[in-house]
This record gives C-alpha cells, structure tokens and sequence, in this order.
DNA sequence: CGCGTGATTGAAACCCTTCAAGTTTAGTGG
DNA sequence: CCACTAAACTTGAAGGGTTTCAATCACGCG
C-alpha cells in the first residue's frame, strides 16, 4: 500500500464491524461514501424486474467497493452493499481533493485500476462461454470461488446456480 | 463543454482525417493516446481465439475513444479502433497534470462516467435478453442503431447478426 | 434433532447459434 | 450512370447451451 494510501485511510473513520447478512447500503439510500474492507468479505448488486439478484462485485480484504452512481449523481444509490461474511470495514467519504496532487493520483489511479477490471469483464461477458467465465473467476480470484457461496457466483458470472453446478459437475469430469 | 475542455483540445494537437474502414490503433501497438471525435464515428474491438470480432465502444462526433489497458500498463494495446466512417479526429495524449487540479478535476468526471456507463452495461449484459439490450442501445444511442452496420451492433450486444436481424423482424411485427 | 437454506440432478422448454441459401445493398470500374 | 461484384442482411432448419421447474440430497444452525 503507498504512503497516500495509508494516509487516507488514517484519516477515514474508525473500522466498524458487521455482521454477515447485514446490508451497508441500500438501493434507493443516499449516501455518498465507500467502502474499504479490512477483513471479510462485502458483495454490492442489484435486483432485477424479476426478482433476481445479479451480484457486481465482490470485496475482500483490502478492496474498495461502492456504488459509483452515486458517485456520479449524488444522488440515489442503485446497489445494495451486503456484508457476505462476519467483516470490518472502514467508511470512505467522496470527498477527494482534486488539489492534492497525491490524493488527485491515487484517485485517477484506483478509477483506472477499476476500469481496466471492467472492460475484461465486459469483454469476457461477450465472447466466453459460461464455463470459459467460470474458469477465469477461479483465476482471478483464487480465494474465493471455494468461499463464496454458489449463487452468488452464479449471479456474478450471469448464469443460474443449477448452471454452474452443472459446470463444475462437467469440470471435475473432464479432468 | 467546459473550460477546461477546451483548453485541452486546444492544446491537443492539429485533427485529422480519416478514412473509413481506417486502423487508429491495432492490438499490439506501444502508443498512450486516446482520440476525440470531431465528426465522423469510430468503434474499439477485440478479435477473440475464434476469430470473431467484439465491439467493446461506439464513438460519434464529441465522444473519446482509447485503450484503457495501454493507459494502465502503457504496453500494448488491448483493443483495436478504426473509423466506421469518414471522420475528423484529435489524438489526445494522457499526459494529464495530476498537479494542475482543473485537468484532475475533469479527468476524475470523464473517468466517472465512463465507469457509470461501464456499470450500466454489465449489469444490462447479466440480467437482459438479447431483445431487451437492443432495445436499451436504441434508446441510449437513438442516432447509432440506423448508422451502424448491423453486425457491429450485434457484436456489440454480444449476439450474432441473424439473431440481431430476427430481433428487428420480431419487434416490427410485434408494434 | 429437525428445520431451512443451499446445492444437485433430471426432463422439458426456450433462446440463441450455426450453417446454408437466398436477397438486398453498397462500392467500383467501365 | 449502369453493370458487376462483394459485402451485408435476411430467412430457414437443425442443433447446442442454459434455463426453468420440480424433486431430492446435504448441511449448518437453533
């Protein structure tokens, strides 16, 4: 972590614990803050017409999650943050000083880092296979394709739990 | 536009033309800039292993185009970007001032909403039908869906040109 | 220990793709 | 400006991957 970072998180609040199941932001909420995860585990997403859940993110340790349309509009929040296992995390206020050079850097760089992260995403949404998708989550997050719960895999990867059963299923055949 | 915003392009340096079907940048390239559309439209795509192309950005009159991959690792470039039509464009070059705090400013906001939009479209591509994104990228391009080819459209979708095609005859006979 | 949620499995249905053929449109040279 | 050619788009039929729905199994928590 770099000197700016440790220094932005000195000054954020106090770390707070939650409980897994509690929700940290709801859709509709206006609030204008982050999240940092100091241990545990967050997921944001959203729930369609439907009723479906579809899960865009997940945080674990030492990863930022928020909403970035509130972010943007200052306005209503459109995911709901969940805590998805027994974590402590520390609330982030939006409110970077662009005339800091270093926070101005730090920012542009972790807005980058997580735009680099969605485009692959939304260039792997359209051209892989379920599968291909599923092999890819394992990849990139080692830690948590065994510690996250199924469905919510699932719902990340856009597909439906018997879906992905039925991949994994093929997957310990095949090999 | 704002001030800053055009104090930017009037930095940039001279547009130029470009012919459609034109290469801007091909996946491979050791090149750090972006490009303004001053008319005309350009797209970004990736080639996957089978040889299929995806359409990851549309670019009309007044938007940036650029390979975010590049501005992270400035290594080689990702994705592909040509004119879909003839077009006047500026190379814009990221040499942000991370100290001059307008240019962070309006760097953080462009960021912003591009991973707003980025947002938008994962979500579309995890809990949409086919149909229902077509529909979604009219209403969010009213002015692309009748310039673009067709196949782009799909490509970019996530779906083939017949079943793009079929979509279209559907929604006909159904209005 | 039993209840409830999550995961698995099967069968049928559906959406979309693939492949192939035909039609229309666009671009090029005479 | 027309003729020719290539590319784009459309349409049909068959197939594949995923979903849906329903039933069963496994497990964690009170």
């Amino acid at each position: 972590m770099s000197k700016t970072e440790n220094e932005l998180l000195a000054r954020a609040e106090p770390s707070f614990k939650v409980k897994k199941g509690e929700v940290l932001l709801k859709s509709g909420d206006t609030v204008t803050s982050g999240f940092y995860v100091m241990s545990g585990c967050l997921r944001s997403y959203v729930v369609d017409s439907k009723g479906k859940e579809h899960t865009y993110q997940f945080a674990p340790e030492g990863w930022l999650i928020s909403d970035l349309e509130v972010f943007k509009n200052k306005q209503k929040a459109f995911l709901t943050i969940e805590a998805i296992e027994d974590s402590e995390v520390k609330r982030l206020l939006f409110d970077f000083d662009a005339n800091n050079p270093d926070f101005a850097k730090l920012a542009m760089g972790k807005m980058q880092n997580r735009l680099y992260a969605l485009q692959h995403r939304i260039i792997q949404l359209l051209s892989y296979t379920a599968e291909e998708r599923y092999q890819e989550f394992i990849k990139t997050y080692p830690d948590l394709f065994s510690r996250v719960p199924l469905k919510m895999i699932a719902s990340y990867l856009g597909i439906t739990p018997e879906g992905l059963s039925r991949i994994r299923k093929e997957m310990v055949k095949g090999k």
